[in-house]
DNA sequence: GCATTAACTGACGGATCAGTCAAAGAACCG
DNA sequence: CGGTTCTTTGACTGATCCGTCAGTTAATGC
């Protein structure tokens, strides 16, 4: 018998070099040596593993979406009710630390990318679907206890998920105008917008 | 005397077809002998012109800014009240013709590239903060008139800047659930909870 | 026509880089 | 140890492409 595979462990240290790299420099500049070097490897296993650079930065924009819903998910059960549910996963998504910031402007790339080749559109649509009916579904909770201004749960998420990645896009470019205490501001003014009085919640 | 100058017009068609390759291929993708070709020119005068292919591409966003800002200017004039003409600029930026869903995918590009170059980083900062004052500028005068629900001008703007540009994000990935019919109902949803009925005014 | 300057061309040099490959190294088994 | 298979390496190749440049063409004034 032969020596065991470690191919689930390189394959991951390759994918987390490549979006170290795409964070930092761009899809556009990225070279294959960077992605070799940040994980410690040669160029030439970075291909055993990967055929093509493509398919290496596909994988790792994929493994960069499924990594942040991954994160997210576990927020989910951390909250009770619906508008701080809400609120704290809005919250999670602000880039203030390194590796929130890291995976924005991965997915920026992969968005951008995306204009120009209908695989990566694929992806978009199906992680991104998956990240808008996530909050979809919270709102259509938060209405049910009263807590949320009443509307089609699908529109108010897009509402709120298309301007976090307005305002994320503004503040990764670094705007003096768009701090993350900035954003902070204008995503609770949002919510606070979206929000019901529990009146009839609680009177009912 | 020698010949008169062709410069600016020469300047411009050059520019033109950056803007068309960076729509169409991204910045990438985009070779100086694709401009060439888009220019009907030869890769020597684009060179003649521009010295490197960055100063080209940085030269053509901020063509692609202006100009896009220069468009949405007349729309200005031709709306007597601020709600009207706040419906009417949002409309006009929606990626729903051609020309501006081209201009929409150099944006994209901009951004993105901005996020490595504090060049473009400025470039942003400049025409963004403009776009968005030219908004908040409408909003303060729609709460004067008692036709915008009250708040910080500034905030209201980002709020439906940011919203558009990440719903512009989604159409342009080619989304199937981000439709040009379907961004202008959240528009449209944001714009109504932004708006007040013009009792006030009406009375006093 | 001739001089002058601007505009334009396209072949070429030189640098970069993705992907290949032959050979070496390492983990396992009997 | 020797056989087998997985893994790793890095030098090399071949292709790509930016930017240069020497030479050409064109517009103008005299």
């Amino acid at each position: 018998m032969p020596r065991p595979s470690v191919e689930a462990e390189r394959r991951e240290q390759i994918l987390r070099a490549a979006c170290e790299v795409i964070s930092e420099k761009g899809y556009k500049a990225l070279r294959v040596t960077d992605v070799a070097r940040h994980a410690k490897l040669s160029t030439g296993s970075v291909h055993y593993y990967f055929e093509t650079k493509r398919d290496l930065v596909h994988a790792a924009f994929e493994w960069n979406f499924s990594r942040s819903l991954e994160r997210r998910k576990s927020i989910l059960d951390r909250h009770p009710n619906a508008r701080d549910r809400l609120h704290a996963f809005v919250d999670s998504y602000l880039p203030r630390d390194d590796e929130t910031a890291a995976a924005w402007r991965v997915w920026a790339e992969t968005w951008v990318e995306a204009l120009h080749d209908p695989d990566l559109r694929k992806l978009n649509e199906r992680i991104y679907g998956e990240w808008r009916g996530i909050i979809a579904e919270i709102i259509r909770l938060g209405q049910a206890e009263g807590l949320i201004t009443p509307g089609d749960p699908v529109l108010l998420a897009n509402v709120l998920v298309s301007m976090i990645d307005g305002l994320a896009i503004q503040a990764l470019v670094g705007s003096k105008h768009m701090t993350i205490g900035r954003m902070r501001s204008v995503c609770d003014h949002l919510l606070e917008t979206m929000s019901a009085e529990p009146v009839q919640a609680a009177i009912g």
